[in-house]
DNA sequence: GGAAGTCAAGTCTCG
DNA sequence: CGAGACTTGACTTCC
């Protein structure tokens, strides 16, 4: 079992790993200082991650329009970084480290729409040509949603599977996806993983506002199947409700006694789990001190 | 220097 | 049918 946070840790560590800037300040300059100072914060943050024994990370994005049209071939940006690159690379395959991505909500394969399709394939081949760049293997996961419904689920489903098999090799094999809280949910996913070959990232917050009666541990039990040696263990996002906000949002502190349930819910070891709490690494350093002293770590 | 307004992109829901 | 939510702060401009 490994935990991890997402991106974009600043009181700790002391930097951020995803600045960006408007479009309308656009420069190739700004570009190559933003990924720079980016790519060293990275750095700063995994070595974070190891000495904490955070042995799961999700990369926020840290080259700004990385999939927009007058964007720096990325060959350009790897070259000109190639030492960052190489270093951050050797670092988390030296520690054993797991990385994920995830796209967010413009990432879309199964849109009716060409160019949002094609927008998504570029931004999704752009997340894989950094993992590719770090030299990770194909357990390290570019995660995203099913998709729009379009008035039809089916043929949203049916759209979602027909494009995935149109994408390259080096995207279908780190993608997966992800049950949301809305539109597509753990059977949803399901439907398409037992028709093509894709493992699920079960959401565990998503799951508590949609779902069809599973248990957690009953759906640990039939997604492990979709994750092969190659894929690695399964991952699982968890959050929970933010008390007194909206329904669905994440919150900004782990409740700890909802984080010790779930642990002693699941019994098992072998998933590794995001942790998409707002104060990122703190929590993530919580969530890792108690699985230490009860020995699941 | 601080406050207010704005931000590449898609889709769904609500008024 | 158009605006707002989503997420969420941080960038940018304006005073």
């Amino acid at each position: 079992m490994k935990i991890g946070f997402v991106g974009s840790a600043n009181t700790t560590i002391g930097c951020r790993p995803d600045k960006t800037f408007r479009l309308t300040s656009y420069s190739e300059k700004r570009v190559l200082e933003t990924v720079k100072s980016n790519l060293e914060c990275l750095k700063d943050t995994i070595t974070f991650c190891i000495q904490n024994n955070l042995l799961f990370y999700r990369i926020a994005d840290f080259i700004p329009f990385l999939s927009h049209k007058t964007s720096i071939p990325w060959e350009t940006i790897g070259s000109i970084n190639f030492d960052l690159f190489t270093t951050i690379g050797k670092m988390i395959r030296k520690s054993n480290m797991r990385i994920a991505m995830h796209p967010g909500q413009y990432t879309i394969i199964n849109s009716p729409k060409e160019d949002v399709v094609s927008n998504s394939f570029t931004e999704l081949m752009g997340n894989a040509w950094i993992l590719d760049k770090l030299k990770l293997d194909n357990t390290a996961k570019i995660q995203i949603h099913v998709g729009g419904v379009y008035e039809d689920k089916d043929e949203a489903k049916n759209r979602f599977m027909s494009n995935f098999e149109k994408l390259p090799n080096n995207v279908k094999k780190r993608l997966v996806i992800e049950n949301d809280d809305r539109l597509f949910d753990l059977r949803d996913c399901l439907d398409i993983s037992n028709q093509i070959e894709i493992p699920i990232v079960f959401d565990v917050f998503h799951h508590s506002l949609k779902n069809n009666n599973e248990s957690i541990i009953e759906v640990l039990g039939i997604l492990e199947d979709f994750w092969s040696i190659e894929d690695g263990n399964p991952m699982i996002d968890w959050s929970h409700q933010e008390p007194s906000a909206r329904i669905g949002r994440h919150t900004n502190t782990i409740d700890l006694n909802l984080f010790k349930a779930f642990i002693s819910d699941i019994r098992v070891n072998n998933p590794d789990i995001i942790l998409e709490i707002r104060d990122k690494e703190k929590s993530a350093l919580k969530a890792i001190r108690y699985l230490q002293e009860i020995g699941r770590i």
